[in-house]
Parts: C-alpha cells; sequence; structure tokens
DNA sequence: TTGTATGCGTTATCAC
DNA sequence: GTGATAACGCATACAA
C-alpha cells in the first residue's frame, strides 16, 4: 500500500504552488516555461497521478459514460451474438476519446419501471448515457433523462416522439429485400417467423413484409405471420406449423439465424428440399448459417456501426461539437444470398471467406 | 435541468445540522426518531439522493469494481460466446451487491504492457478489480496491484505463483474424460486441435489429451496436435491434414465448438463417417454443436459458476468478509456426449432441450 | 505569470 | 444526541 502521492506533494516538490501545479497538468497557457518544466519534473519523480474522483468533484465533469443494455427476460444468449458488436464499438468508441465506460444490463421489464433510472442516474458518476435497446424507449424514460440534463444517444431503438437522437438500422427495408429477392426466384407464397413482437425490429421486419407483399401485388391472404422465440426449437416448431398450411409457404423469413436454422430442420425432416420446395433466410449473418447445408441467405446489419456511430455522437454531445443534423440516422443492412434461398445454377461450391 | 438537491438543503429543511442529516442517510445509530423522521420526510419532500462523487472523496471509497476483459488481437467473435455467460453472471452478481461495474476491454498485448494498469487503474476510481483472462496474469501486473493496495480476482486463469486468488475450470481433467470416453468406444488414434497455444486453457488441454494417453497405454507417437485458429475454418484446414496422416486418427478433441464443426465439414466432404470413421468432439457446447448432423459431444464449462464465485470472492474481500479458504478454486466441467462421438445403438433420435 | 483562498458535497472527528 | 468543523484532492476566481 504505497502512500498516495497528492497534488501539494508535486507542488511542493516542484516548489511552485498548488494553482500552478494544477495548471501544468490541465495543460492551461501562462505558466512560465521554467516552472512548468519543474512540475513535470516532479510529476515524473513522484509518479504522480490526478485523483478522478476529486477532479470530478471540484469540476462537476466524470468523464465517464454509462452504456445500459436492454435485455430480454431472461436472457436470451443467442441475443448476444446481435449486440456483442455494437457494444464491442461502443466500448472502442468511448475508449479513444478518453472516456470511461460503465456499463449496466438490466430486462426491459426493469428498464421500464419509473424508478430504475432515477436509482440508476442519480448518484452523479456520469455525464452521458447510451441506450443499447430493441424496444421502444418510454416518453417518461426520455423526460426523465432530459430533466437530469444528461445527454443521450439510443442505440438500436427510438422514442415514441422521435425526441431523443437515435440510431437504428433499416429492418423494414432489409425484408423488403429479400422478400424482392425471393420473389426473383419465383416465389409467391411467403411466411415470416420471429420472435417477440413487441420488439421494434420485429415490428419494422413485419412492417417491410406487408408492404413489400403489397408492391408484389400478391394477395393478403399469403401472409403468414408466426411468433416465437429467437431459438432454433421455436424455428423447428412454427416451421412444423407453416409446412402444414394450405397453401403452403415456398419462401420463410426468419427473425434471426436461430429460427432459420431450425426451420431447416423441420424442412429437411419432412423430407422436402431447401431451397427447391421452401426457401429460407435468416437475419443477423451469425455463424450457425454459414454451418448448414445449404448455407443460409441472411441479413448483415452494420452493427459496428450502429455502436460506432451512437457512441461518437453522444461524445459530440458531451464536448459540445454536436451539429444539427438529423435526430434520427438509420443506417442501410446488406443482404447476404447463398444457397438457402438461391438454386445453384453452376455447381462452383463458392467457398466464402469466414466473416466474422 | 433541475437544480441539484443536497444534503445541506435536506439538513435545512429539516431543521438539523448537516451531521444529523448524513448520520440518518447512512443509517447511523444516535438519532433520535424525531429528527430521523424529519430528515427522512425532507428527503423525500425534496427527492435528494446523494452525490455518488462527493462521497467517495470523503470516504476514499467508489463503490465500484472494475472488470477488465483480456482478448484476442484483433477480436474473434467466437471467443464472445464462451465469455458471455461469465460476464453475465458477474455483472449479475456484483449488481446484486449494490457495487458498480465499470468494464474495460483490452488485448493480451495490451494488457501486458508495463504501463497499462497504472494509466488504467491510477485515477482512484475503482475499490477493486476482476480481472477475466485466457492467458498468464504476470508478475508484474499482480505485484502493481498489491502496491496500490487493490484487491483483485482472477478469472479464468491464473498468475505464475499463484499468489492472486484465481478461480478457472478443470481443462485438464475435462480432456482426461473426452479421451476416456473416446477410449471405451474403442479409438487408439488421437488427434487434438486448437486455436492459440499460448492460452492458458489450450496448455491445459493438450496436458490433459497427453496425460490420458499415457494413462491408457497407447504410445506418445499416437499424439497428432496442431494449432490454428478458433474458427471454423481453422478446424477445416486442420482436419484435412489430419486425414492424410498415417495412422489416421480416429478421434479428434477440438479446442472449441467451432473447429468442431469445421472438422466434421472436412470429414464429410472426404467420404468418411461421423463416428464411425472419425469421431469428432468439441469444446464450450455453444448452439453450433447442436445443429450439426450429427449432433457434437462436446465439454460444457460452468462458465456462470465461474463468473459468480469470482465476483463474490472480491465483494467479500472488498468489504472485508473473505474467509482465508484456498487461493486457487478449479470448478469441474461437465462433458456432454453427443452423437459425432457415439455410435447409436438404439435409433431413438432423442430430442434434447436446448440449453442456452 | 504566480499564489491565496474558496468551493465542490460528503463523511467523520471532535467538542458540546 | 447534536452541531460545528476539518478533512478529501482538485480546480478556479480573484488578487497580487
Amino acid at each position: 500500500m504505497q502512500k498516495v502521492v497528492t497534488l501539494k506533494d508535486v507542488a511542493s516538490v516542484a516548489g511552485v504552488s498548488l494553482a500552478t501545479a494544477s495548471r501544468v497538468i490541465n495543460g492551461h497557457a501562462g505558466v512560465s516555461a521554467q516552472n512548468r518544466a519543474k512540475v513535470e519534473e516532479a510529476i515524473r519523480k513522484l509518479n504522480y497521478s490526478p485523483n478522478a474522483i476529486a477532479r470530478s468533484l471540484a469540476t462537476g465533469r466524470t468523464g465517464t459514460i454509462s452504456l445500459i443494455i436492454v435485455q430480454e427476460d431472461p436472457i436470451v444468449p443467442t441475443t448476444w451474438s446481435h449486440e456483442l458488436p455494437i457494444i464491442q464499438a461502443i466500448h472502442d468508441t468511448v475508449k479513444t476519446q478518453n472516456w470511461e465506460l460503465q456499463i449496466t444490463m438490466c430486462s426491459y421489464r426493469e428498464f421500464r419501471q419509473p424508478s430504475f433510472l432515477p436509482h440508476h442516474l442519480s448518484r452523479g458518476t456520469v455525464d452521458g448515457v447510451l441506450i443499447l435497446s430493441a424496444w421502444l424507449v418510454e416518453r417518461h424514460v426520455v423526460a426523465e433523462l432530459k430533466a437530469k440534463g444528461l445527454p443521450f444517444v439510443i442505440i438500436g431503438a427510438h422514442d415514441p416522439d422521435y425526441e431523443a437522437f437515435c440510431v437504428e438500422f433499416d429492418n423494414t427495408e432489409a425484408v423488403r429485400s429479400l422478400v424482392k429477392h425471393l420473389r426473383s426466384e419465383g416465389h409467391e407464397t411467403f411466411a415470416l417467423i420471429g420472435g417477440a413482437p413487441d420488439q421494434l425490429h420485429m415490428e419494422a421486419r413485419v412492417q417491410g413484409f406487408v408492404s413489400a407483399l403489397q408492391d408484389c401485388g400478391l394477395p393478403i391472404w399469403n401472409q403468414l405471420i408466426e411468433y416465437g422465440d429467437w431459438n432454433v426449437e421455436s424455428g423447428y416448431a412454427l416451421m412444423q406449423k407453416l409446412i402444414q398450411r394450405k397453401p403452403r409457404p415456398t419462401a420463410v423469413i426468419c427473425g434471426n439465424d436461430y429460427l432459420a436454422v431450425g426451420a431447416m430442420q423441420a424442412i429437411a425432416e419432412s423430407g422436402l428440399r431447401i431451397p427447391e420446395d421452401i426457401a429460407v433466410v435468416g437475419f443477423d449473418d451469425t455463424v450457425v448459417g454459414r454451418v448448414t447445408l445449404p448455407k443460409l441467405t441472411t441479413v448483415r446489419p452494420p452493427l459496428t456501426q450502429l455502436g460506432r456511430l451512437g457512441a461518437e455522437r453522444l461524445v459530440q454531445e458531451l464536448v459540445g461539437s454536436a451539429a444539427d443534423g438529423d435526430r434520427r440516422v438509420v443506417l442501410p443492412c446488406e443482404v447476404v444470398i447463398r444457397a438457402s434461398s438461391k438454386v445453384q445454377t453452376n455447381q462452383t461450391n463458392q467457398k466464402e471467406a469466414y466473416r466474422p
């Protein structure tokens, strides 16, 4: 337990006042080169580093950002694969800009409670907040943050009135692209299976699904939409139901790759062929979609970009350099077409580079 | 931006001194019931909550724990699936005990640099440290933390001298169990493929592999050990090499499930059967092992327990209730036997419940 | 350019 | 029981 060295020590060793030492530390102008050198020497000699707590108390700024990760309850491990690149990008961006990151995870249920935010943020230990959620961020949350004067950014979701800055990706357009692709493969009977319908991205995908079918002039009764969980088992079970339908769908869009893999298993067991009898597409481009046979057509959301943009925006807000741009940023997704939705014309079993 | 209410406001509204108000807040004895009530009333009325920063400065304690996640460089997303349950468990444990969690990720290369820890921890903003790593935590890191008087716990690794408290799981014994299982299936020629050999758990697995073969009385030349990355592509490539070997291994133990899936693809392409010609087993029990055909035998490490125990231990240390037990905790793994290593005797295609 | 003095919001140590 | 008051370590307005 080494004696903790304070600014006072530095000042006395350097033979200057506390104020001068402080000025050097903070790079303020108006210090003679001579004194500056002496202070820097003392700092090195004493191996001094400022106490961030004391500094925070004096300045009113903490230098830390709170990341609130809103999750399913109970937690679904498979959704993690979707959130991780976002979190990673947030972390890297925040750290690069010399901010600390404090992470809190909570369920959507907890997050909605009126007492959650006050309890979590009343400590005065953070300067800004990032909310990573798949659900609507309700008005009272936005109001609470605004009342506290805490800058915040919503990542992956938005608030009902689009009052807050948010960055999302375009789920609607992604599904529309999938439908278009499947349509070009000759499909006419579509189904959609997904996880919890209360999540915003699911809502957006359903919307894309419906609107795309309308655009194609396909009758509404062709819509077959089923909800379950975000996992393999759910995909399996829902697909079994779909196979019984008349007319049987020939193209199934799944809310994520796990659902899709489950669906593929159900199709294979029933003796039908993929994609000849039923085409399957997933969402998220996770590794499971690359180890199935056939490989899975899927959607690759710009997760890293999402996290980076959200974090960058918050930091800008915090340092006061935020431009007055659109409050809502919607990023496009990339559709990755593989064999599960496209009948191979040439037999070149193209090797695809592994993309994490 | 609402006016921030301080303890002074509470005291004046309650008509007592700062000290008395503080005593009530902190639940100290020696306050009259009458004054206590008045203060509590004022707190409610003003919606007061203490400023954690000021409190930290006064007490010298911050109430936050730093979690340092040491990762591959560049980051391998697949290792995340291994770390996530640990992180989740750490988070939940820490939060339940009313501590804040500050998370930092860094590469092993960064972590090793002598300047990393000082830079990261010199701010005085954390009371304790959790290190989540797959690599050896070097002496200078341990020394640095001890010098700072910061309690810390190593999760998933250890230091060279076992001076620090650490919690790991038993990789050696897990591989020994796998070998024993495969031996009982009649295998005599074993191979091991894994990721980076510098990681501690890989080292331990190799050790288990070698010792188990010795125990079985199998000649050392039968050892076939190959290293690559932790992903599907690596498993595919390494397996292709192994297939060429004479004698050809009939049982392959893979460092994780992704490697195993890649290996299975290579075996399938070569026209060999799993498990009749070559048995394959993985590690980690991730979802990919449940969507392959046949399903993958694997090892399920006690990840949640690992995180919980580590975090609990640190908290005990911080509140001074740590018992003087073993400094090293080694948790057993569970072997999950599926069709990729066991020739089915009965044709009941048993449905296994999905376990995240 | 430099130093003195005050405040940041708490806790804790005294006297009372 | 209670209330001044001195820390805690730093930043900064102000005076010099």
